[in-house]
DNA sequence: TCAGTAACCGGCACATCTGCCGGTTTTATG
DNA sequence: CATAAAACCGGCAGATGTGCCGGTTACTGA
């Protein structure tokens, strides 16, 4: 089920906790970096997450950092790989639980919500901070393409199973989703400048767009 | 007419060429040094946009650059106001000649296809890494933010104008218009991820949802 | 208990970028 | 032609960031 697609989104050795101690610390340690580099990245952006500043942040010696990431571009990796999988689990806990909650409202704008709301966490902040540096960046781009295409796959996969009422027309569902998904990105951008009430009216063309195409009077 | 428009978002002091040689003279520097900053942008994004790489693209001695710019967010300021007038400027002049050759394609489409065109310039990367890139540094936004909101309201003005068919619904004309500009955002960004095919798919669906609010088929 | 390994420490050398400055050349003006 | 002003020059100090290194401490396994 969810748990074995989002599974394969998960950074590599960051499974259930081995027994060894000394592991374990070491994969706590590495997560305090990844996080801190990840605030660096929500707080500054790309430039801004430097390794002098995730150590100061986490106080842990530039030296420790040396051993569990010998590079700079190491650490941007693993950042690579955590925000994604932070990103679509995040989703899938605010998605399921609302779902499960039992609202009133229908799946479609249940989902469209909790995806407008994954838009907005720190996560997201990170990877479109990635994503841009990204496109300027071959270094970065070398981690970040990959994963991201992975990302994709798997966030495919994991929609095919949550929406079996698109059983069948599985191409509709993955244009609503592709459009809900842009959507969503050039919004997030936009409203600094268009305010609440342009991007709440943008908002609801979408859903009104949403149910044009799940009743196919678009055609995909 | 558009001309008045447009000049409202004209960088100050770069009207006709005044008489005086030496202040043609360094208008064309700052042009120089400002587009060269562009550049930088493009290909390295904010963070790469550095006075030592301007300086020595354009041949230009960081003395002399001093001169123009005393500091770098002096030039940056510059260089948000040059694109933001030419990404309007290549815009309209990419739109109106389309129009002018007089294509079978309806207007909408036309001018779809212009903004599409636009959204994948040099400039409108420009304005992609600024955009982001002041989401994290508040001494950028500082410019950024006014001259964003300046455009916007310049923009509306030029799409009145420009679309007379829509003039018993200037409402649902903003509307389409924030619809396309935020979609051809996000599909730039996920256009690596998506390839041509469903970039494609989506665009079709943007022009079928347009026609929609068009024929108010979808409420406002 | 006693090597061996993993985790951690802080300093050094090198590179880059910024702001500032004194000085030089070119153009304008009376 | 002389004087001022504008445009240009290149070097300096200071700050920041990176990679690397030798050394120290904590844990592991025989």
């Amino acid at each position: 089920m969810k748990k074995r697609m989002l599974r394969a989104m998960m950074p590599a050795g960051q499974g259930e906790e081995p027994a060894r101690w000394q592991q374990q610390k070491s994969a706590r340690t590495r997560l305090r970096l990844i996080e801190a580099a990840t605030d660096c990245l929500v707080e500054g952006g790309y430039a801004r997450l430097t390794t002098q500043a995730v150590a100061e942040r986490t106080s842990i010696s530039r030296g420790a950092m040396h051993h569990h990431f010998p590079t700079r571009i190491d650490l941007v990796g693993a950042v690579v790989d955590h925000v994604f999988y932070e990103r679509m689990r995040l989703f899938l806990e605010d998605y399921l639980s609302t779902l499960a909650r039992g609202s009133e409202a229908d799946i479609l704008e249940i989902a469209t919500a909790a995806h407008w709301r994954s838009v907005q966490t720190r996560e997201y902040s990170a990877y479109l901070e990635l994503a841009v540096a990204a496109r300027t960046d071959p270094e970065l781009d070398q981690f970040f393409g990959p994963v991201a295409r992975r990302y994709d796959e798997v966030w495919i996969g994991e929609m095919i199973e949550s929406f079996p009422q698109w059983r069948d027309q599985w191409e509709q569902m993955k244009l609503a989703n592709d459009f809900v998904s842009v959507l969503h990105m050039g919004l997030l951008l936009e409203q600094p400048v268009f305010g609440e009430a342009r991007t709440a009216r943008v908002q609801a063309l979408t859903m009104q767009v949403l149910r044009l195409i799940y009743a196919r009077k678009v055609e995909a």
